[in-house]
DNA sequence: CGTGTCTAGAGTACACTGTATCCATAAGAC
DNA sequence: GTCTTATGGATACAGTGTACTCTAGACACG
């Protein structure tokens, strides 16, 4: 506990910065900047070199300041990243509009999810290791969970529903903008043929595995694919069915779950 | 295609250093290092600071070299990083010893996974983004699949399965060591709680489930849990009992899958 | 209105980072 | 023994994040 008390207090600014107001200083120069214009001149230089793209100087030349001068608006480059996630990631939506019940809803927010991180790829970067978190991050999986009210799951199991899918997304997303090219699939079939090139000997299965997708036609989408099994293994478990790794006296339900 | 090519380019280095032999050379003086010593010191430099803490300089210190002798043995900090996690995910297990069928085997190879990623934690940050992939690293991908092989899945399914409970397991490795505290559950409650005090108005959802998980006691395993649900789906789809949003005749299935 | 206080931005400095390049020496080929 | 090659150290440099000082702008207060 003494360990997780010092990560917080590494956190401290960042938390402050992404969850208190900042003062307003009643005397002194205008500022003129904010902190909105600085963190979206950073998603800007992310968008499009890179996480390692945005340093200080860069920020401030797109602003037209010295490097010196976003000090006096973030305590530091940390900081700075976290608010670029969080405005990045946005506002999460509003799943009561979505026609159908839990699973359509889970299913529409893993994918509004993926696009976020597919607009901005370096956000899978940013979002490793310590670090804060933001209002509107806690926004998406306050909304995660809450498609899953009433389906009669316990609190752990929502937030690990929300947790699986997630990394799902964050799986796909990151390879699919590993490489510059048009979808995750395309992706992985092109990395992983070059590799092989040669040593097909050593990797029978993955080789056989791209040859069978190449004749398949490689339509498969793996985002939806997993999706797909996460939700149908959620929706196994929300009605009572015992998953096939335990014995069936595990789960005991009550009531009809919704859908 | 231009594009993917020019990133094939930017990751050649690492491609010769990770999968081609080193020449020996005939002449000159002996080497005092080895890319494994390299390798290893950076790990643990890594282990101990995470990423970040690994620098040239304290590499080279921790062998009682001066910093440029190490780009005799790798092109630049980027190719060393990439040996390191593909010393860091060693080789991958021999699932064949494992009893029971894919889904056991396919478990194992996920509980296996994510002991790599909770030793060595910099992993997670050193695997995002474009990067070259070793031979390690791609054996790992070997036997997932392979441990699919016979079950009726096409290439491009059992590519996607492997991929979910990869990011399945990153997912849960990822937010269990953002906090040094002991396991990956406790990790995102104690993150939440703090979070959310003082504005549980806000997140009225994730608050109920905190609460809900707390009377239950928070014995619920996050990445079990995870693995479950998705190798629940997995085995619905080989089955052959189509999942909820498709209609049934989108698959067909073709002889008993062996399990 | 004048004075005092506070704050924004620029300028300067510094430790650190990765890497290019040159030099001296060790080790093997011939 | 001479020549060639390769290792390691030394030096330099552009770039990075951040500490600190100074100047001038803007507001509070009497």
């Amino acid at each position: 506990m003494a360990a997780a008390g010092a990560e917080f207090e590494v956190n401290a600014k960042a938390l402050a910065l992404l969850w208190e107001p900042r003062a307003t200083p009643s005397r002194g120069p205008r500022p003129t900047l904010s902190l909105e214009a600085i963190a979206r001149a950073g998603i800007e230089i992310a968008d499009i070199g890179g996480l390692a793209a945005v340093t200080m100087q860069r920020v401030a030349a797109a602003l037209d300041v010295t490097k010196m001068a976003l000090y006096r608006y973030v305590p530091g480059k940390v900081e700075l990243v976290a608010l670029m996630v969080d405005m990045g990631v946005g506002e999460a939506p509003d799943l009561d509009a979505v026609p159908g019940g839990w699973r359509q809803r889970l299913h529409e927010w893993a994918l509004r999810m993926f696009d976020r991180f597919w607009r901005h790829p370096w956000a899978l970067e940013a979002t490793v290791g310590t670090r804060a978190i933001g209002p509107n991050e806690l926004g998406w999986l306050e909304q995660g969970v809450a498609a899953l009210a009433g389906t009669g799951l316990g609190g752990a199991e929502m937030l690990d529903v929300a947790a699986t899918l997630l990394g799902h997304v964050r799986g796909v997303a990151q390879q699919g903008t590993a490489m510059a090219s048009g979808t995750p699939e395309r992706a992985m079939v092109t990395t992983l043929a070059g590799l092989l090139r040669g040593r097909e000997g050593r990797y029978p299965a993955v080789v056989a595995a791209l040859d069978a997708a190449a004749e398949q036609g490689a339509q498969d989408k793996a985002l939806d694919f997993g999706i797909a099994r996460i939700l149908d293994g959620v929706e196994l478990l929300i009605a009572g069915v015992p998953d096939r790794t335990r014995p069936p006296a595990r789960r005991v339900r009550r009531g009809t779950p919704r859908t």
